[in-house]
DNA sequence: TTGACATATGTAACTAGTTTCATCAACCTT
DNA sequence: AAGGTTGATGAAACTAGTTACATATGTCAA
């Protein structure tokens, strides 16, 4: 009711100061980009003037004349799963020091929703755009080869894609964690992992499974990658009546899931069945017992990515695509298959 | 090497579209943001030019005639900690919704990096602030009452804030979580906390605590906000000569850190110690045992920033605080205390 | 056939900065 | 004292769009 007697007067201007200070705006400019040229006691009355006209530059005025807006985009499926927030903490870290800014969409996995919200980005001016694994929609290509925009693939690693990628090679991942299974003595293996549709890094992890000849058997169950979605799983596979002797769940999250899920039933980890995991997780390391996982280096991933990007849009010069290595990491939720051994 | 024969030709711009058109710079723009009121031939020859020249137009000269970047700030202390992923999710999403994209700045909870990022926003045209938490730097004030940014508050509550606040009261979370654990009947309750220093939820929560009265005793442990930090407190408090009937730790992370580093002590829970977080991550439902909890609506805190946000953006009504309720999550980890009943 | 009106388009002035070039005074040199 | 250099400032052009206003057709009714 009583909110502000004050006229509702507009943002003041460049103009609006330089009047005020009694200068020209070329030398208001000056005191804002380059002090150091302007006289002493004018930049003095034309702080004053600033301060007193509350005078705030416009970043878009700036970035017309410069060509740029200093921010860049991230497309990634959620943040509910931990390990993308994980690497945009590292994308956002690295970027910063770069004087970037990272604007974050989410698309829930869904071509169209990433490729309306990369248009999005670009219209509010993005510098550059991050985005998550191999399959796009066809409209998303169209605007990235239209806009010319800057574009870094993560998440995967493929040499021959027109776009660089920075990322891991999935279905080597994948495979790191079967032999692993394997040459523990492992010859039943449920494999728990998360939606197929729209997903191509489970996918490749998949694929990466199937392409390893061994004499043993995998079976697959599908779920939603998330705690909830392990721990349904792990339901789903104790029902069974074929009990497996490893479970192999190509996302750390769902593996807890699944943990927590024969915690509940009573099984023992790994007595009764081994498990594992895929990304490696901070939780994973300290879970009871403490999981068994390939390591995937997506921090790192983060910190390339954005170094990549930050050079490409101040530099022209276009990454070279980056594999980063994934690797085993033993811990105690996996042991040699008793049965095998007697 | 074979780089692309191509000059180096600079982007296009409306009037280079507007010349290879035959037609006025107006027309091309009209083309652009109401095709209905062009001719259809017109229309025509103007959409070929733009596909020709490869024509985006610049996010900057829009901006800088509506006065509109169409992209808001938000300040969090971290991205590692789920919670504020949560937040941030909702947050995204509503604000989508809205047309409104999402810069992210992460903190550290050191104010003057929050200051200096939050000038990077402003920088870069931010429309608002989403920030976390009541204390800042002055700095900071200082830059939110010069340019008058609307900035909403959230994580916690209070009235009399000259921001508006949307979030919950951290007091009152924490005297729920410890009077559930006294009507229990615990009476040597151990406190585990995340770091005080540039923590004012942290502060708040334990100050509620302290202002309960009762007959018992709190000992506080102060230890990281990672599960980690869970795992390490938990030794601290097996180590300690005098057991705790309950551990009450003010974040999620925390307890299902303090669980596990128990569970790998063999200590059972709730039987030897009732347990209890304060957040009500998807993980403490999941758990074995389920996780008692105080839930905070941080998704629904940031779907309501985001509303607020939006509002105050477009139609400069500046919203009210918000004041959303924590509440008691029932589960597993906390029982009677078995001595006291006997 | 002329006036009234709608439709389509163009001209030029705006938005808010940066930047180039010119100007002018002050100082230094010879 | 004339000429050269430096320092500080201003005028105006420039960035890339939007938009108010003017103008040129075309259609229809009186």
């Amino acid at each position: 009711m009583t909110q502000k007697a004050q006229a509702p007067k507009k943002r003041s201007n460049l103009r609006d100061v330089a009047k005020a200070a009694g200068v020209s705006v070329a030398t208001v400019s000056r005191v804002l980009n380059e002090p150091g040229v302007v006289k002493k006691d004018t930049l003095e009355k034309v702080q004053k003037a600033i301060a007193e006209l509350r005078f705030v530059p416009s970043a878009a005025a700036r970035a017309i004349n410069s060509g740029r807006t200093r921010f860049v985009g991230a497309l990634i499926p959620t943040l509910d799963n931990a390990i993308f927030a994980r690497f945009l903490a590292a994308l956002e870290r690295k970027l910063s020091d770069d004087g970037l800014s990272l604007v974050v969409a989410t698309t829930d996995s869904d071509p169209d929703i990433e490729a309306a919200k990369a248009k999005g980005l670009v219209d509010i001016g993005a510098e550059g755009l991050i985005i998550t694994g191999a399959s796009h929609s066809p409209e998303f290509y169209e605007l990235i080869e239209r806009t010319m925009m800057p574009t870094i693939i993560t998440s995967y690693f493929d040499n021959s894609n027109p776009l660089p990628t920075i990322g891991y090679d999935n279905e080597a991942a994948a495979k790191l964690a079967l032999r692993h299974l394997i040459e523990l003595g492992h010859r039943r293996i449920a494999v728990v992992h998360g939606p197929i549709h729209n997903n191509d890094r489970t996918q490749a992890r998949l694929s990466g499974l199937h392409s390893l000849s061994w004499e043993g058997e995998l079976t697959t169950f599908e779920t939603e990658i998330s705690l909830r979605g392990g721990a349904d799983a792990a339901a789903r596979i104790e029902s069974n009546s074929s009990k497996p002797d490893a479970i192999l769940c190509l996302s750390d999250v769902v593996a807890l899931g699944v943990l927590f899920g024969l915690q509940s039933k009573g099984v023992s980890i790994p007595e009764d069945v081994s498990l594992m995991g895929l990304d490696d997780l901070p939780s994973s390391a300290v879970a009871v017992p403490s999981l068994t996982t390939v390591h995937l280096p997506v921090s790192r991933m983060g910190e390339r990515a954005a170094i990549a990007l930050a050079r490409w849009i101040s530099a022209q010069e276009r990454p070279q695509p980056e594999r980063l290595e994934a690797k085993l990491i033993e811990r105690s939720s996996t042991i040699r298959n008793a049965v095998l051994n007697e």
